[in-house]
This record gives C-alpha cells, structure tokens and sequence, in this order.
DNA sequence: CTTCTACTTTAGAATCATTATAAGTTACTA
DNA sequence: TAGTAACTTATAATGATTCTAAAGTAGAAG
C-alpha cells in the first residue's frame, strides 16, 4: 500500500508528495526487480497516470531515491543511464543491441581471485557486466 | 616511428592522414596502456600539437579506431565515454570520486562460475568494474 | 484550523556530450 | 595530373541531463 511508501520516504527524510508516491507505485509495486532509464519511466507514467510528472522532477526524484539506496545506478556502454530497483550487489547481462537489461543473482557469480585496492584506497563495490549478443553473430562454423 | 601507424592504417582500410597519425602519436606512442574520453584527448592534443584537429574529426577517427579494435569502449557509471588502448581483455579499477580509471589485468580476476547465457545470446564479453574510494569514507572504526 | 517556511514541482532555458550536415580539402588510382 | 571517394572541418542539430526562477504544497507552530 501506499503506506509502505510513506515510511519509506519519510524514514529517509523525502517529503512523501503526490508525484513520489506516484513514481513508488511504478517503481516497486511489482514482484520483479525493474531496470529502466528516465525516459522509460517517462512513458510509463504517462500511460499509467493521468497527470503527468515533469521530467525534472523525475530526474529530482530518481536521484534522491539513489541517494537514499531505493535505486541503483548501473554502469554500461551507451549514453544513458539505467537505474536498477534490486539494490543488493548483483551483475548484469546486457545485450547492447537491444538495450535490454537482466539481473544475474550475485551468487551465480563467483569472483575466486581479486585484485587488492591501490594504496590509500578501499574497494567499494564490484559489478560484473555480461555483454550478450545474438547467437547468429560471428557464428563459427 | 610514423611508419608503424601509417601500415596499421592501411591494414584497416583508413587512410593514414595528417589527423589520424597525430592521434596515433598521442594514444600509442607510449609504455602504459592510456584511457581517455574525448574530452582529454582534444586537450592532450592540443597541447602537443600546433595545429588543432576538430571535434568530429576526433569522434570519427576515434570510433573508426574503435570499430578496428585499436581502442576498447569501457562500460562506467556517469556521463562520458571512456576508451582504453589496451584492447585485451581486462578490468578495471574505477574510482568515481577522481574520475580516474586503471587497469586490471585479466589474470588478476579469475571468475570461478559465470551463469550461461539466456536463450538464443551467446556471452561476448566480461567485463568486471572495481569501484574504488578513500579509505577514509564510512571508516568502520 | 490558519500561517509560515522550507521543501517540491514545474516549464522552460541552459549545458554538455555526441552526431549529422554540407562544403571544402586531400589521398590514392589510373 | 585529373578524377573520385574518403576525409576534415565548422557549425547546426540532437538528446540527455541539470539549472533556474516562479508557483505550489507539506508539516510545524501557534
């Protein structure tokens, strides 16, 4: 419900308005975890919703969220920025052709040998990016 | 020497003009693999070389270096486009706070279980990102 | 329940990286 | 050395993101 939103926003020191209860909704009312950029979340809002959000709102709002750990920002090739509802540390295949985005549970993944950090320097997180195409591609033999 | 460059280029089908042999001076003339974004590399060059070479002609000559495997894209939170002279495969160090990118070599990673690929992808590549910040952030005690 | 203030939202302008365009220049082929 | 396709260039166009300034709203205090 609704509810669980408020807390959540409060407990983080965002104001729960009208506009980020609505993004909550699409962001989290679902059972899988949602990858998706600004402009995704653009046009589903404009469907779902009769009023609309500003964009520098959603951009306001997507950053605040990632701020406060409800997103997670992804690191790939191409120029926009993709978000990730499942915050746990976790990988990714991703299929540039595409743009299609999929989660690879951090256990499905072992990282058996690691470099240590540079001096003076800690690791902060490792991410894992899978880049997939189509099996048609280069074919050999 | 210049002659170097001159036969990688003709080997890859780019003429070998005034631009791209100074760019190859830049990017390849060197002990230690470099990574860039456009940015940098508009600078470096001006720097070291009387006459300018233009912006486009430095995104064209740097994706035709890029589509010939001269030069490797790097997958990084944040805005601009990174390219790496080390076009084996590898990791990288990545510190955001800095901007500043290295290399890890691809022995130095060794991942002991890799999910397959979905239905009809083959994997293409790995790419394995290494976030890293001062030791003095969230220090635990 | 009103008032006040700080936080939000908004439309639109500004900015930054990147790509497209169209005109002039250059490298290679014959 | 002439012709043509490839290349470079300045500039315009595009697309994502951020900034700005004005109008709106949530929550605290009375």
């Amino acid at each position: 419900m609704k509810n669980v939103f408020i807390n959540r926003l409060r407990a983080s020191g965002l104001r729960p308005t009208k506009q980020r209860i609505e993004i909550c909704k699409v962001l989290f009312d679902r059972k899988e975890t949602f990858h998706f950029t600004i402009d995704k979340l653009k046009k589903i809002i404009e469907k779902n919703t009769k009023g609309k959000i500003s964009l520098a709102t959603l951009y306001n709002t997507i950053h605040a969220f990632k701020n406060n750990e409800y997103l997670k920002e992804i690191s790939l090739h191409g120029n926009k920025t993709f978000f990730d509802t499942n915050t746990k540390n976790h990988h990714h295949f991703y299929d540039k052709e595409t743009g299609d985005l999929s989660d690879i549970k951090n256990e499905d993944i072992v990282l058996s040998k690691l470099p240590s950090a540079p001096k003076g320097k800690k690791i902060k997180n490792v991410e894992v990016t899978v880049s997939i195409e189509n099996n048609s591609h280069n074919q050999k033999n």
